[in-house]
DNA sequence: GTCTATAACGTGATAGAC
DNA sequence: GTCTATCACGTTATAGAC
């Protein structure tokens, strides 16, 4: 069949997101694709260069989704929602974790040329949110102490380590903190009716 | 020398902190205690026991902290404040993270009996902290939306996902983090002088 | 692009001497 | 309690045929 590669990255990405970088390997692949592990090396050489891969994958897909939700919705508010909404559609109900979060928990382990995409896949988010946390500010529709920037990372944190907390003790955890993320920004000053 | 174990525990803690459980090996502690991997065979037989005892450890020195916490201070405020201190320091200025936030990315991967403790570091810390936010909210030091339990895991998310983002990205990201935690807080009826 | 075969090495774990 | 030696296996990666 044509495009292995793609497949072979869809593959990968789910391998990432259950186990980790250091526990899943070519024979994994090559089992659940059927084909042998040197297909897969024929693909991809080495296994820092499917993670580059699968990195440079995951910059694209954040660029287009988030250029996305800006272009659904002007509304701060709905934009943040959608985002919530689409982390918990990439941990799939709750076996996955976000790929960033796997990464940096393995960070010294990985290979080094990974890390800058690393960097640059948190750097992205953190300015994407801290803009939609600086409109919500000037329209009103959001309410938080401190600058949009820290927010933002404050946000990114809670996010990342409730992905991981929710695999282990439930979705539960996880909807607590979407919902406390929205509950802290929420504006306190009641508006008068129109 | 005597005492062994907790000596091959605190290596062995140190590394899982630093990689991961998959990513350290009976060799790396070999090394680095200056004994031979079947030395350290004979006082953990198996990787699992071995982390099954640093698990323990973890949960004792957990009880134990939080409940030093508690007995030295009586403020909520300052429980917290106390609380992210340790966490700072746990993390030894960002070269680790968290014990429970590594082993909760390789929750797929590690030793099934392990869990169970796992769910425990994490509902213990819970549980304390949903009382310290009570606490706050009964003494009129904090105030807050939501549920004091449903505040508690929001934060514990967020010192967790912080620890690693700050390892990557540097230490200014974590104490963007705890910032924002106390902000948010912060009562904003403001106070009559007495 | 896929395969079989194999190399070179690291892994967790055990046997048995001291 | 520590050691040397070894086992069985999984790992990444390569060679070369089809």
């Amino acid at each position: 069949m044509m495009d292995r590669k793609p497949q072979i990255l869809d593959v990968a990405s789910e391998l990432l997101q259950t186990r980790s970088f250091t526990s899943f390997s070519y024979q994994d692949l090559s089992d659940r694709l059927g084909i042998s592990k040197a297909s897969v090396h024929h693909h991809f050489a080495s296994k820092e260069d499917l993670l580059l891969a699968l990195t440079a994958r995951y910059r694209a897909g954040q660029r287009k989704k988030l250029a996305e939700l800006d272009a659904q919705s002007e509304s701060p508010v709905e934009r943040l929602d959608a985002y919530l909404a689409w982390m918990t559609e990439l941990a799939s109900g709750g076996h996955k974790i976000c790929p960033l979060g796997t990464l940096q928990a393995e960070f010294n382990v990985i290979p080094e040329a990974v890390r800058a995409d690393i960097l640059e896949l948190f750097d992205y988010a953190k300015r994407w949110l801290s803009g939609v946390l600086t409109d919500g500010l000037d329209r009103g529709e959001m309410e938080f102490e401190g600058s949009p920037t820290e927010r933002a990372v404050f946000i990114l944190s809670a996010v990342q380590g409730a992905l991981q907390i929710a695999r282990a003790a439930g979705p539960k955890e996880f909807t607590a903190v979407t919902s406390q993320i929205k509950l802290a920004l929420k504006p306190r000053t009641e508006k008068v009716s129109s």
